[in-house]
DNA sequence: GCCGTTTTCGGCCCGACTGTTTTCAGTCG
């Protein structure tokens, strides 16, 4: 039996959906894309959920039903599904890339499919460049040039993987190393290492008495499904998710270099190296040399330091640098004058405050989010529903969103001294910049999230214009997802994002960090510039099910790659002053 | 196909925008 992850789980029911939506059934699509959401956030592996508890407990998942537990079942027990492969003989294309195409839906796919053969991104784009899809009815020049567009994105972007997404499987196989027999160490190294938001493959190390185990454990590892190469010290394989996974085995006493060697950046490396030699030293993955006494093949080196990462940095006369630092974008030099940040740290939030529950379409009820973060040990979550203009949603308008307050009321008293539920709102900004509540209920709420959900494509100028004037707003406290980007899907909104810090700052607005794994929206180098500029940062879940909890992670990953410290994320502040510094 | 303060059947998935049309289909959030 293969062990199916839940990222392959996830894109066969988003699959079906889509090949459901081609037919036109209504209702099955969404119940289908629910549960694909729903599996994503989980921590547990489906396939490990249904060996412990069978159908039952995969029903137990928020969107899962008894029909979708079967297909889930007959998945992780035979790696196929008959419903999904009959689905699949009507409509034989790639679906995952052509959907990556924006603006191309399932229903154009079928017509592309059936009139012109098209079944992958090469034919769409053969057919596009002739001239053929112009000519279809319902598509026209606009629609093949936008297609060409949608494909270059989708080319340049689709190679790499999200790191909050792939990152259980990593763990895993840490894990699974871990346990092997003789080995002391396994740690994913590079870019995972480095937090970056998305990764091209993953380099492992590991430290071993007994390097041989460590090496075929791993390439006999249940998701592997090509090996590439099987050696004594390196191996390599692909796993099923597409991905490729080195294992390296390194001596104990180079484990330091050889940590900072695979971790990088590469940039990182190249300046530290260049400081090695302008001492008269030499830095590879075993260790920091000094050659006095060597040249000219005499002397031997003398090992000054390769154990550890800190006696490495240490021996440079810095502090230690961490991973999600290394850039050479200033880290070295600061670590020369002993003025690194001191990074917000992966436990230091408090709070969370954007999520979305079964008000609207998130999956869970206010209380059952409340509990999954008193489990995390957040004291106080805000809960922010979508607005009505979001109609899909069923977005809260003035007199739902006080039905949920009074709700708020009612759980604030029974969870009282255990934790605090903030009434907020994801108040769609419309195309003027005005909101989508009135600002007398706005007025009410302590947390007044905006976002914007339509009009992506309005000019620079104008965006600009739409989100200084939504954030203007007297009761506006935080911009959620700020440049709207969506990973390897969506480019950001064309905004000038230092005039919209440079606002922030002026109207007292806080800038969120949300830490979807597809959107880690503000990115580093904006963070960076809040820093700089003193503007505070909120990083959110943006849950949309209890188990997105666990995603705040990617934001703190974030927002450390972009230097923020504790003071300059306000959910990192006690309730108090938090909520005084709101508007 | 899922779900339950409208509760085991029947409601949910609405509205704006785009590009193609001249009244509408498809996409997106």
């Amino acid at each position: 039996m293969q062990k199916v992850s839940n990222q392959s789980v996830a894109e066969l029911l988003r699959e079906i959906g889509e090949y459901l939506e081609m037919q036109n059934i209504p209702f099955k699509p969404r119940a289908y894309q629910k549960a694909a959401l729903a599996i994503e956030g989980l921590e547990e592996e489906a396939a490990d959920i249904y060996q412990r508890g069978g159908i039952k407990a995969l029903k137990e998942i928020p969107g899962v039903g008894v029909s979708i537990a079967e297909k889930i079942e007959e998945f992780v027990r035979t790696g196929k599904v008959r419903y999904y492969e009959d689905l699949k003989k009507k409509t034989p294309v790639n679906l995952e890339s052509l959907s990556r195409v924006e603006g191309l839906g399932p229903k154009s796919i079928k017509k592309l499919y059936q009139k012109l053969g098209v079944s992958d991104l090469a034919g769409l784009e053969k057919a596009a460049k002739a001239g053929k899809i112009a000519k279809l009815t319902g598509f026209g020049e606009k629609s093949e040039e936008k297609i060409l567009k949608g494909i270059g994105f989708a080319k340049s972007s689709g190679s790499r993987f999200l790191l909050g997404y792939m990152m259980p499987q990593i763990r895993a196989i840490e894990a699974g190393l871990a346990r092997v027999a003789g080995v002391t160490k396994a740690i994913a190294a590079g870019s995972v290492r480095r937090r970056k938001e998305t990764i091209g493959d993953v380099d492992i190390l590991v430290v071993s008495a007994k390097p041989k185990e460590a090496m075929d454990y791993f390439v006999s590892m249940p998701d592997v499904v090509s090996v590439i190469a099987h050696g004594e010290t390196k191996s390599s394989v692909k796993l099923k998710s597409g991905i490729n996974v080195d294992l390296r085995v390194v001596p104990k006493e180079s484990y330091g270099a050889a940590l900072n060697y695979f971790t990088g950046s590469k940039d990182h490396n190249v300046a530290l190296r260049k400081i090695a030699v302008a001492k008269g030293w030499k830095l590879n993955e075993y260790g920091l040399f000094s050659l006095k006494g060597s040249r000219g093949g005499g002397g031997r080196e003398k090992v000054i330091a390769g154990a550890t990462e800190e006696e490495l940095y240490k021996a440079f006369g810095m502090d230690y640098i961490e991973p999600e630092l290394r850039e050479n974008t200033g880290e070295l030099e600061a670590a020369r004058a002993h003025q690194l940040p001191k990074l917000v740290g992966y436990g230091d939030l408090l709070g969370d405050l954007q999520t979305q529950t079964d008000w609207t379409d998130g999956s869970d009820s206010i209380e059952g989010l409340a509990k999954a973060a008193m489990a995390r040990g957040l004291r106080y979550i805000a809960i922010t529903d979508h607005t009505k203009r979001l109609a899909m949603t069923h977005g809260l308008d003035a007199v739902r969103i006080l039905k949920q307050m009074a709700e708020i009321d009612r759980l604030n008293k029974k969870f009282a001294g255990k934790i605090v539920i903030l009434k907020g709102t994801e108040c769609d900004i419309l195309k003027d910049g005005t909101l989508d509540l009135p600002d007398s209920v706005l007025a009410k709420l302590d947390v007044v999230g905006v976002s914007v959900h339509s009009h992506f494509n309005l000019p620079r100028a104008e965006q600009t214009e739409r989100l200084t004037r939504a954030m203007a707003n007297p009761h506006a406290d935080i911009l959620f997802h700020p440049t709207g980007r969506i990973i390897n899907r969506r480019p950001p909104y064309d905004v000038d994002m230092e005039a919209i810090i440079a606002h922030a700052k002026k109207a007292g607005t806080v800038l969120e960090i949300d830490a979807l794994p597809e959107r880690l929206d503000l990115k580093d180098e904006y963070v960076r510039k809040c820093v700089e500029a003193r503007v505070p940062m909120a990083i959110d879940s943006d849950a949309h099910a209890a188990a997105h909890f666990s995603l705040l992670e990617w934001g703190i990953a974030q927002a450390r790659r972009g230097w923020a410290t504790k003071s300059d994320i306000i959910n990192t502040w006690p309730l108090e002053k938090m909520k005084k510094f709101l508007k």
